[in-house]
DNA sequence: CATGAATGAGCCTTCATTCAT
DNA sequence: AATGAATGAAGGCTCATTCAT
């Protein structure tokens, strides 16, 4: 249901069953790929509302190429996106392997902020109403949402964080408060949220305070 | 609610000396003021990257009207920026009057994540190198920091919340929660971080809050 | 049903009732025909497909200019072609009177060529789909139809030539004819229409010479 | 029926002296041919602006293999055009071999009315100024000329049609005629047309030929 | 030779900003 | 002082043409 999508990174390079065009095909896998990171870099340094003639120049290509692989501007932004929220998504079982499970969720949402942290502009995009940007949010849900469900049914399990969060609600959360960049404190930010995430764990404070649904009233 | 506010500073009104200028000067006031009401509505509706146009059309004047009070666009966008800051601001003692310490700081910044939420692309912009907003983190901090501040200081005094959360992490936290719209979880996010303050206040869980400093670092 | 259209002329310059603005309303009006000038110019030289930028320069304007008057290009296409249309048919009364009713009508379709002559690329332009110019064939037929309707009438009361004619088939054959400019034949082309005019009109000349004088000027 | 045509002439295939090389010019060919007719169809349906790539994919091959060909993009239009030419002229004489004498010359007029409507934009091409078109005028006279002519000539024997019309004008009147498309009402036009070269002819109808009809048949 | 990826000039269009009225 | 017309730089995108594979 979540992971039956294509396998990631085949987003833009539909491949020729064939083996006679390889090596162009190859060729052009690799402008993609530089492409993708040029994209990927101004985005980090300007916005994702870059011209696309910033990236193709950081690209060492002609602005065609860029229209030649992503049909349209927003392609290009929907592209780099997706390859992060993949490779992202991707950390997510070696973090576990290799760390006990709250150290795991955080060091991901770490990970997953310093993603976020790249794509300034990228709320406003997503707002826009731009069709191109539509199946997005679906796409990270899918992906993102699994990769931090496990590390927080893990966390929950080993009685380190309440149980009950919504794993899109974190990651939008978390996303909101790097949206804007991770400089200052929005790794403070990110702890004071996952405190929250805490609050509440399995072995709850004997008089745990009483507002906690009140909270928002 | 929001209009009855006295008017905010003249951040951007040369002050004549003489008194005989007294007429033109409300004059022009009320022309700023519904110049920056103008610009919040479709700041709120477009974001923050709205033509000058449209705001110019909304608020019945001409486009040279606008640039006669805002040298620059970006003047325009502080200039709405910082009086909301200040009507915000504003609003905290009064709050404070009228509810518990825990209610008035979680109303005020559910007031505040209203603010935020109507400046779409606020964050790009912020970061966007323009010199006429860099003065604005400063500003947003020296009015929202103290306001926010003494909200915290009762609700801690009352047992309520933890008592060593910065103030200006807070804002920028719950501002950049809110800074892609108030539309679906944004308050349940909200409620997170505030239970995120909760943690650890007067009564802290007796056994449970395992390893705290990992998630920070 | 034909002529209850507004005032030509007036269809890009929306007239403000109030006459605060009239001296504005003058300066962009004259810029407007100017550009109208300029557009009919280029359109004779390079086509209705040159850029936009040779018309602006033609006209001494910035594109800008041509934009804030005609959003689209296809309307300033749109606009040239209406203004002709308009001055070719208010030609016909005047031929009417002051000529015979074959001369008046063969004079005024030699009138209507050259206007058709300047309009190289408008059939392409016409089949294009764009919907600024789908109400362009309605507006032609009923502004040059009627014009034509008359001129044929009184040719045909006077037995020159046939009375079965439909204006609109007559305007579009001319129309076509003269379409790729009228540099060699045209005019021998349209006398070639005109001869099919003629032929079974009320009175079939007995011996008339096929050289009729008064269509070829 | 179009295709049967024997290969018009070798306007664009430089010619090795070799023998050797047969098998290879034979491939060659057919490449070229099914080039002209995928540029062919293209035209007919997106006029004679349509991209490169569009011929390209249609005809199944790449545009380098375009450009081998035809170096410019004029050429390409002007070889189909050419070999167009060639397939309308040579349907004369089957016409006329077939058909008495009016009734050929209509046929063939309409044989070549449906060749110029599926040219969508070539007037404003052949205006453009492009050399590769200078010579195609004349290329067009010096072939549908005399087949014309051949025609008009039984028909005006046969006393059908007037016998001072210029074949090149009845050329460029038809052409223009049909430049538009054939969509509505251009074969009414063409009827006119005819009639106007029976207007005059040996034995002018007395009193009743209005009926188009059998200008057709 | 064929292929199609890459190039980049050039087009349309938008919008911040200026300035004549 | 207000207005909005004019400006023109800048950006998205297309497509003829070239050239490495």
């Amino acid at each position: 249901m979540i992971d039956d999508e294509k396998t990631p990174g085949d987003f833009a390079v539909p491949d020729a069953p064939g083996g006679a065009t390889r090596a162009v095909r190859a060729d052009a896998k690799r402008n993609i790929d530089t492409l993708l990171e040029a994209a990927k870099e101004v985005f980090a340094t300007s916005g994702v509302d870059a011209p696309v003639r910033e990236i193709a120049a950081r690209a060492g290509v002609g602005v065609g190429t860029v229209y030649r692989h992503f049909p349209q501007r927003a392609d290009l932004v929907a592209a780099v996106f997706r390859r992060e929220v993949d490779a992202c998504a991707g950390a997510a079982p070696a973090l576990a392997a290799e760390h006990p499970p709250c150290e795991a969720l955080s060091a991901w949402l770490r990970r997953y902020s310093r993603f976020i942290a790249t794509k300034r502009g990228l709320a406003a995009a997503l707002h826009s109403g731009d069709p191109a940007f539509e199946p997005l949010p679906a796409y990270f849900r899918q992906h993102l949402g699994p990769a931090l469900e496990s590390l927080l049914d893990s966390a929950a399990a080993a009685g380190a964080v309440r149980s009950d969060v919504d794993p899109d609600d974190l990651l939008r959360a978390v996303g909101n408060l790097c949206l804007s960049g991770s400089d200052a404190g929005a790794e403070r930010m990110v702890d004071l949220l996952i405190d929250g995430l805490r609050y509440g764990a399995r072995f709850p404070a004997a008089d745990s305070p009483p507002e906690q649904s009140d909270a928002g009233g």
